[in-house]
DNA sequence: TCCTATATTGTACACTTGTCCTAATTTAGT
DNA sequence: ACTAAATTAGGACAAGTGTACAATATAGGA
């Protein structure tokens, strides 16, 4: 029963100044990644707009890759803490819980930050091992929470067919991010999605059948 | 009735000999952005892929943001031939068009060329208004033919809903980039995406009803 | 063959990048 | 106040970036 232990690669800060400082850095990071895109990222503009200097940022992380691994995993943790946190707030009712973390994941699209780390984040996994864990690691979580509440709605299902729904559920709804939301379609564009989806699924779930 | 030309942004080409260079550099930024990334798309990596100097390179396109155009275009006027292609060729079942559609868009996310290419292009239309427009003109272009077949297959839909219909399916497969396909979970669960896409949408358009 | 536009090379430039290092300043416990 | 550790500033560095340019080589019609 191995803990995921949430490990900081910054030097470890034993002042308060020194923690404050590495949350600014993380904030500033992560700001830049989303407003300017990863090519823009740079040491200079993460130092510029924490209002430190770049030795000073070099001081708590040595190297980009370390910074870019704190950054990663604390945005991705806090998508998974909201998940856990929708999942955990909704009824007892398997099929409203289902739809109401359905209905949170397009809702959060409506989120610039979203709309614009997870392309991100996609095409750095493409090509960096350890984003492509991060990743995997966050969706994973992701998926198995959607096969939870899948099979509660259907106990009839394998747990094979459970997981290529909750696959197929997770697919249908990040390919959203590209289309639906923060200024790309119109507001009713994404409420007729959410619409859509939640009884596609739910067709879906209910009809389909063991092998 | 304006037709969309499709216009070189590199320098003209005289001699044939100048044509298959341009051709051989558009492939080599092709296979540098897939294999490598945006970020280590480089002139001088482009070059040496390409078997000519940086100078060389230089000389058909004077700078990088007009040979990244002329790259994109070359990409997504691809994709758009080859799903006309697929439209025109398959029966005349409204059905069966669809499907063949759909089964192509997700059999295309074996090829790595594909899984890796989209990514890119959606972080770079974050930041960069020309990525954005052909990304933008190429989706549009694709959800107009899968509006068609929607409205063929149910002619009972108004458009705006065989609109939003087109959306959600493409938004559905656009998400399978990053998690079905070359690389990434077994062959069985590609198959199963498809069969599960087919007849989620299928039953979603078949049942819609007028508001 | 010769000649001119085209194609190609090699080099240079100004600029940005991540990283490193030393000196100065600040912190918090004694 | 003193001190040792932690923090900060500022500058330097090599490597890599896109771009510019003059010199050379090649193509293909006259």
């Amino acid at each position: 029963m191995q803990e995921k232990k949430q490990q900081r690669h910054a030097r470890p800060a034993t002042y308060g100044k020194g923690q404050v400082r590495i949350d600014a850095i993380l904030d500033a990071a992560a700001e830049v990644l989303i407003n300017q895109g990863y090519k823009k990222m740079t040491l200079r503009q993460i130092a510029l707009r924490a209002g430190i200097t770049v030795g000073n940022l070099t001081y708590y992380y040595p190297s980009k890759e370390t910074l870019l691994k704190d950054l990663l995993e604390k945005i991705l943790s806090g998508y998974l803490e909201e998940m856990a946190r929708i999942v955990k707030a909704s009824g007892h009712i398997p099929e409203d819980r289902f739809v109401a973390v359905i209905e949170y994941l397009i809702d959060d699209l409506n989120r610039q930050r979203t709309t614009r780390f997870f392309p991100e984040l996609w095409a750095l996994s493409n090509h960096d091992e350890h984003a492509a864990e991060l990743m995997e690691d966050m969706y994973v979580a992701e998926r198995r929470a959607i096969c939870d509440l899948i099979q509660a709605i259907n106990p009839n299902l394998e747990l094979q067919q459970a997981k290529h729904l909750a696959l197929f559920v997770s697919c249908s709804i990040e390919g959203m991010t590209m289309f639906v939301g923060a200024g790309k379609q119109q507001e009713s564009a994404l409420q007729s999605m959410k619409k859509m989806a939640c009884e596609s699924f739910l067709l879906l779930i209910r009809q389909t059948s063991q092998a």
